[in-house]
Order: C-alpha cells, then structure tokens, then sequence
DNA sequence: CAGAATGATTAACT
DNA sequence: AGTTAATCATTCTG
C-alpha cells in the first residue's frame, strides 16, 4: 500500500495526469534501485549519484512521503510517552538556589550595604558580622562560579543545537528528516542538557548547604558571652534560685540588658539549671558570691544599719548550704523550712509569719524585680519597707514561690 | 595540649 | 509551649 500511496502521490504532485503512468513506475523503480545500491559503489560515484538523485524532480515528493511513513511508525509511538511532568526535584533546588541567593537577581550592592548596616548596629556582634561578611564573600564566589557555569552550559546547549540542527537539515536532503523530527531532537538536547544542569544545581546546593553549616551553625561559631552578660543571667538566676524560669517578660528584658536573643536566654537558663542541679557543690561558691553581690547593691540602694545585727552575706551563703544539707535537692529544703527544722537554728519564732508575709509579698511582686538586700530578711521594717525585697530572698524563696520545683534523680 | 566550661541542638516528655 | 537530660562542637584555661 505504500508504494501504491507513494506512486499516487508523486504522480499527483507532478501533476501529470495518469497517461504515461507505467513510464512513471518504471522510474520510481529506478530510482529506488539507484538508492538501494548507493552504498556499492565508489566514493566518487556515490557523491555523483547522490547529487543527481537530490536533483531528480522527483525527490521532494518521495522525501515528504518516506518523512510521512517514518512519523506515522516511529515518532507517534515515542511521542505518546513524552509528556514528562515538570520535575519536582528540579524545582525543589531552584527554589533553594533563589532562597539563598545563588539564582535570581544579583543583589550585590544590598548586601554590601546590610553587611556594613549590621556591622554598625551591632554594639557587640562587630565580629559576628565579620564572619557574616566571610559567609557572604564565600556564597558571592558559589554564586559566580554556578553562573558561569551555567552559562558555559548554556552556551554549549546552543552550540550542540544549532550543529545538530544543521547536520541535520544537510542530511535531510539525502535522508527523509521532517522539520517537527529536529524539533524533537533539539528537545531531547536541551533536555540532556537540564539534566546537567541539574546536576551543577545539586552540587551547588551542597556546597551552599556546607558554607552554612560552616559559617552559619552556632553550634560551630559559638560565642561565650561576655562578663557584663553572664553576670546579669547569674544574677537574676541565684537571685531567683527557688524558681529560676523567668517568664517570658523576665526573658525578654534579660535579653535586652545583655544584647542576646530570648532564646539564647532559655538556653543558658535552661543549661544553668540543669549543671547547677547536676552539681550543686560546684556552683556553692558562685552562688555565694552572687549572693553577696545582691545584698551588696541593695544595701546601696536601701536604708543602711541593718547590716550590723544581720547575717546577711555569710548568712547568703549558709542559706545556699542549706540546699546541700538537703540532700541538695530545692524542693526538699523547702519541706524542711516549712517544717521548722531550720527556723530555729538562726531565726525568731515568729519567722513562719515572716515567710507568710514573704509569700504574699512574692506572690504580689511575681517573684520577678528588682533585687533588694538578702540581710533584710531579719530586718523587720525591710519586709514592710518595700515587696521588691521578696526577689532577692532566695533563701525564703524556696519555701514560698515554688511554683516548679526541680526535681533531683 | 588535655580537660573544663559553655552555648546550642536534640529527643523525649508533660 | 517549654523543660530536662544528653550530647555536640567550640572556646577557655591551667
């Protein structure tokens, strides 16, 4: 049937007629005899062959019907299945290329600008955004090294295309190609040449995604805090050792005075309770000294006189023993205080009233503000004078606000 | 340089 | 949500 559409369509396109028909089979005859024994002959004759059948007037006709065959059985089977979803993993790194920065627009001047922005605003993170700046001058380098890249990759795609493209129109004129089969082709190119390119965006990603844990991982740049810093935290710890979980607020406020974030209040709080929990007698000293340093500024502050008859700083200090003498554990010095075991040993008999003042006191005042002498606690008229004496209590604190007490395995 | 200190992260829990 | 406990990774210190 083929050759029966062939002979009709040539005939027809050579407009003809069907009078000298048989003369016209004769000749297509021919001519595919000459095609078929093309390849047994010399070079030279082939070349001579070939340019006198591109020149027979009927080889546009038979070129459209062999390119009509050839679709007709190998392109519409290969091109049913072409429909290639857009590629999620493909999508998946552009997105993280332009996230980062690497892909989009090239924003060099702004982030020169919120480099120096940062490095002038930040009172304390100067050498944060030095090695801000590092990271940024080692992505700007990513970033230029995929773009070049990519357009080398780019360049060479079209290269590729256009040769092939050429290659094959000069052979469509001996081989039957259809103009939609190199179309066909210059996808299949371009998509050998996305797969690349997927592969440069991967391993962009991965070198982009190593600079962050590199640079960016706290974990890795960590810095300790600096004096000013961790004495505030010490302070507002071991001034509220009966309850050391600042509220959001207290976190907040703290972060403010020591230029720190509210999670990094949290961290170190919630490290603070656990190491001082884990090893009670290590902090001894520490807590001693932040106890004296609260008595010590809220004597400045407050009505002088009470500190000759008090125990005030060594008594901070015994106080903080006393955690020990329990077994170390908060919630059981509590137990013991409120059963009077240690009311006797240093106070009044009247001091379960006192700490039921203190109770209310700290109840009013949250437990959180500022900080007054720890020697007022047997000073009476402290305990009326002002409710903010009631944070600093720390020793009394432990039987009155706890609110969460810290459980000892 | 070894070991302690320390800030951050993580899983599990409530 | 916020904690605890364990752990990591770095920095500090003797």
């Amino acid at each position: 049937s083929d050759t029966a559409r062939m002979t009709g369509k040539c005939s027809n396109m050579d407009g003809t007629g069907g009078a000298d028909g048989e003369g016209r089979k004769q000749d297509i005859g021919d001519i595919l005899q000459q095609i078929m024994t093309i390849t047994d002959q010399s070079l030279d004759e082939a070349q001579a062959r070939k340019h006198a059948l591109n020149c027979h007037r009927m080889k546009p006709a038979l070129f459209n019907v062999l390119c009509e065959i050839k679709e007709k059985t190998v392109l519409s089977i290969r091109g049913a299945q072409e429909e290639e979803p857009p590629d999620a993993q493909l999508m998946r790194l552009d997105n993280m290329l332009l996230a980062e920065g690497v892909s989009g627009p090239e924003k060099g001047g702004g982030s020169a600008a919120a480099a120096a922005a940062a490095a002038a605003a930040g009172g304390g993170g100067s050498d944060n955004s030095v090695e801000h700046s590092d990271y940024r001058a080692k992505l700007s380098q990513i970033r230029q090294i995929y773009h070049t890249e990519l357009e080398k990759y780019e360049q060479a795609c079209n290269e590729f295309t256009t040769h092939v493209m050429n290659l094959l129109r000069e052979q469509s004129r001996t081989r039957p190609i259809s103009p939609k089969e190199i179309e066909r082709m210059v996808g299949i190119i371009h998509r050998k040449f996305s797969s690349i390119q997927m592969q440069l965006k991967q391993s962009t990603c991965e070198a982009v995604m190593i600079l962050r844990s590199r640079f960016l991982d706290a974990r890795r740049k960590r810095r300790n805090f600096n004096k000013q810093a961790t004495e505030i935290l010490n302070e507002y710890f071991y001034s509220h050792l009966s309850n050391p979980y600042p509220s959001e607020e207290a976190k907040e406020e703290l972060g403010k005075k020591c230029s720190i974030t509210v999670s990094q209040v949290s961290n170190w709080f919630g490290n603070k309770r656990i190491r001082y929990k884990k090893n009670i007698g290590k902090f001894q000293e520490e807590a001693n000294m932040y106890a004296a340093k609260t008595a010590a500024t809220a004597t400045n502050v407050s009505t002088h006189g009470s500190q000759a008859n008090s125990p005030s700083t060594p008594n901070s200090a015994g106080s903080a023993g006393s955690f020990n003498m329990n077994s170390g554990d908060l919630f059981m010095s509590v137990q013991s205080l409120n059963g009077d075991s240690y009311q006797g040993a240093q106070v009044g008999a009247n001091i379960q009233s006192q700490v039921d003042t203190l109770r209310h006191v700290i109840s009013q005042t949250g437990g959180y503000s500022e900080s007054l002498a720890a020697s007022q606690i047997y000073s009476p008229q402290g305990i009326n004078v002002s409710p903010n004496l009631a944070s600093s209590l720390f020793v009394f604190c432990s039987c009155t606000c706890f609110s969460r007490p810290m459980p000892l395995a």
